[in-house]
DNA sequence: GCCGGGCCTTGATGCAGATCAACAAAAGGG
DNA sequence: CCCTTTTGTTGATCTGCATCAAGGCCCGGC
């Protein structure tokens, strides 16, 4: 599964992002050994999917590279993408064996996988990482119930906007941990996935992309490639006071 | 702080959820001991404000009775209710300071709270208090993300009748652990705390209320008594394939 | 080169739910 | 008890987004 050319790739890490997030700094040398023991890594094209809903789900892991979706569907195929997995982030839960969303690969993407048995007893013993896991949880809780906000109260033209601004947010700190002048970036996503992500249709999301453009909010370089000129405009566009959104 | 008569009233639990839920049934009896040394009793009528988002927040504690919710608000008064607080429930972060969101006693209300320093202390004493409270933020991140399907795909009819089972089926749950034959309860929501649950105004509550009423999927006595006579017609209504929601 | 298929944009039209408005029914409070 | 306030219902109208539909751009295959 180990792939050196995806794992060369790998942000401000050389290693595995578990060991930065999950397992925190604190965690014992031999604790941390036995998890390199049990760790593997597993590679998806854009568009595969990783795993889906209602699944067994013997592992637990985290993004290395790319960006993973989870999404739920109804039986009538409206879907709801309700998590964005950026390097770093965790994926699994321990003490269940089924995977409670379908989880897509949105890019190619390289995950960092632990047996979930394994790592289950070894969080058992190491209470490090129980706390740690527990943090990581509470984050995603708080993007999570942000996210509602976005999805019960704001407008198609707000959503887009604070859509834009998470990722532009997000990807600014991965590559240089400043959010200062224009942020430049590309989109990760197509129109239909950030029309699931936002309860939008695609058309919608295609006809505000163009609104923010023509009005000077975004600059748009082809489909994907996106300039932010005032991000404090844009967060004004996505109806936030100046503190902004936490990302899933 | 304590009272008595608030706490007779306590859901299948004569001392404090906490115990159950919070801290499991395998920790030390001598922690449990101590737990018992930190914890006091809060009480607060309907409409009162628990705590301000921003605002200092030095303890963390659970529901005991009651139902408590968490709002969020935008600048011009937009509010989305981001989650439902039922007896048993927990509250509060450890390792952050100020709370997230408004949290306001839905009707009146007891809450069992730990100062947050020791419990904090407690936490890393006792690592099965931090596998508790991650297991317990782990359903309410499934429940958060199961709402955002509901926010961004149902239709305001979809939408109540997801809410109504959710409601009913935690009612039942508490009151004889069995969800059969017609459900009865008593909505502990206004109109308008529903729309700001389900990202609708109260007028479309107020008319999808009174149309599943007519289509005979609910029976209402008054405003607020409200019989299921048949829980899979309202699953059905609700948009969930047989095994439904979870609750925040 | 041409063709087919993703992906995206833009236009025309329809409708679910918001908004505005009036009133009914309880629930206190003096 | 009446009066006010809170809460809920229902109607009329408006509007933002969905839906339906047509076409453009780009890329990979033949």
């Amino acid at each position: 599964m180990l792939n050196d050319k995806s794992l060369a790739t790998a942000p401000d890490c050389a290693d595995c992002p578990i060991r930065h997030r999950a397992v925190c700094a604190r965690c014992e040398t031999d604790e941390l050994e036995r998890l390199e023991e049990i760790k593997y890594y597993r590679k998806f094209e854009a568009g595969q999917t990783v795993i889906w809903s209602g699944d067994r789900m013997d592992f637990v892991g985290s993004v290395v590279s790319g960006i993973a979706s989870l999404t739920q569907t109804m039986e009538d195929g409206r879907t709801q993408m309700v998590g964005l997995l950026l390097p770093s982030d965790f994926v699994g839960r321990p003490g269940r064996s089924t995977a409670a969303y379908d989880v897509v690969a949105t890019t190619d993407l390289v995950m960092c996988c632990f047996r979930k048995t394994p790592f289950e007893e070894m969080m058992v013993r190491t209470p490090h990482i129980a706390q740690r896991l527990l943090e990581m949880t509470l984050d995603e809780l708080d993007a999570a119930r942000e996210w509602m906000l976005v999805l019960g109260r704001k407008t198609a033209r707000e959503k887009i906007a604070s859509l834009l601004s998470i990722i532009a947010r997000r990807d600014a700190t991965l590559k240089t941990g400043k959010l200062e002048g224009a942020l430049v970036f590309d989109l990760p996503l197509t129109r239909e996935a950030m029309a699931d992500y936002l309860g939008l249709t695609l058309e919608t999301v295609s006809r505000q992309m163009s609104a923010l453009k023509k009005d000077g909010v975004i600059q748009l370089e082809g489909k994907r490639h996106v300039t932010i000129p005032d991000m404090a405009r844009l967060m004004d566009e996505a109806g936030d006071d100046a503190d902004g959104g936490i990302l899933a």
